[in-house]
DNA sequence: GTCTATATCTCGATAGAC
DNA sequence: GTCTATCGAGATATAGAC
């Protein structure tokens, strides 16, 4: 009888990639590692991903792009307002900054800076990922009150405020910046949400 | 007599490596590949950089860095005000953005988010050049009329706007993103400033 | 100092036994 | 589907002729 409480060999391998690939990049990480750390042999990742290493990552690049969507809606649905449900996002990153070294920020950032100008491929799949996060956050924005006509601007300065500060976050080992991000996250969206009763 | 108009070989090395970094990556670059733009023997590389790879990024680092805050002060000399030199440096990186395909925006950013959990050194070298971003940001918008306790926090949000701004820009191909953070920066740094007579 | 040839290693990928 | 052996290409780095 199999032990289907043990992921299954593509998911081992998927999950490894995810890691390594937020931790160490695309290019920084070699197919012998994924398949050590997925504790997989090195054919499987040929037998599932039979385009090789760029097709492993985009799927990596796509699932965990919606996972972390759904780190969001999940904080979002446990915050009492919008701004806290901010405020709160920022602090669980830098909460998991810390948690891992420095080692864990944006799941695709390295990625997408790494292939942008390298790899059509993976480049569109990065994008399409962006892109759906600033479509939910302009959509959660919009629902918080802000106007249609400035929900999207303001998710994508919020979104580059997350991403600009885990770079300064990562490259000097602080959270300083994530809070000084989170604050103008805030103050930002606070200034163009309707006055609260 | 020697050719002086043209660079020394260190000198088109550390050029080739900086440009080639900047678009691709620190592990997405070879040596190989740096010598040939640099038209350079290969040896010259650990001729002048004894200490290979590593050294040579270290120090691309450090210049590239040096360079982008003299880009900024060259800048904002030319500007009227404060506000119009923070929004012409968003802009001029936009323009950079399209006249290089998308392949130029932070100049160590990529290189940074790949070796933040690899290489202490670099990691380091990183760090160092940040800081003396967010240093230079600080005392400029200090000098603007900004509250001294505030001036740190205001110069790390609008360098991360730009960052982050950069990514969404690079994986999508649009400079949309970095009109959104330009246009928050300044709100975020003109609600800080005193009113203009 | 310049340049080439080469050593050594690791990469992504494949073939084929089981 | 699992796993190993191996391929050819590329990597970084070094040795040594000029």
């Amino acid at each position: 009888m199999a032990d289907d409480s043990r992921p299954g060999t593509r998911e081992r391998i998927l999950d490894s990639s995810a890691e390594l690939f937020r931790r160490q990049g695309y290019n920084g990480t070699g197919v012998k590692q994924i398949v050590a750390a997925a504790s997989a042999p090195f054919g499987s990742v040929y037998h599932f991903f039979p385009g090789g290493k760029e097709q492993l990552g985009a799927e990596v690049i796509r699932t965990s792009g919606a996972m972390y969507i759904e780190l969001f809606a999940h904080i979002a649905l446990q915050a009492d307002d919008p701004l806290s449900a901010i405020a709160d996002f920022f602090d669980g990153a830098a909460a998991t900054l810390t948690e891992t070294d420095f080692a864990d920020a944006c799941p695709i950032a390295t990625v997408a800076l790494e292939v942008a100008s390298t790899s059509e491929t993976l480049r569109l799949a990065t994008a399409e990922v962006f892109d759906s996060w600033i479509d939910a956050a302009g959509a959660y924005l919009q629902a918080a009150g802000v106007a249609p006509g400035r929900s999207r601007a303001l998710a994508v300065s919020m979104l580059s405020l997350l991403e600009g500060a885990f770079i300064f976050c990562r490259a000097g080992r602080t959270t300083e910046p994530l809070e000084h991000a989170r604050r103008s996250a805030v103050a930002l969206i606070g200034a163009e949400l309707p006055a609260r009763p």
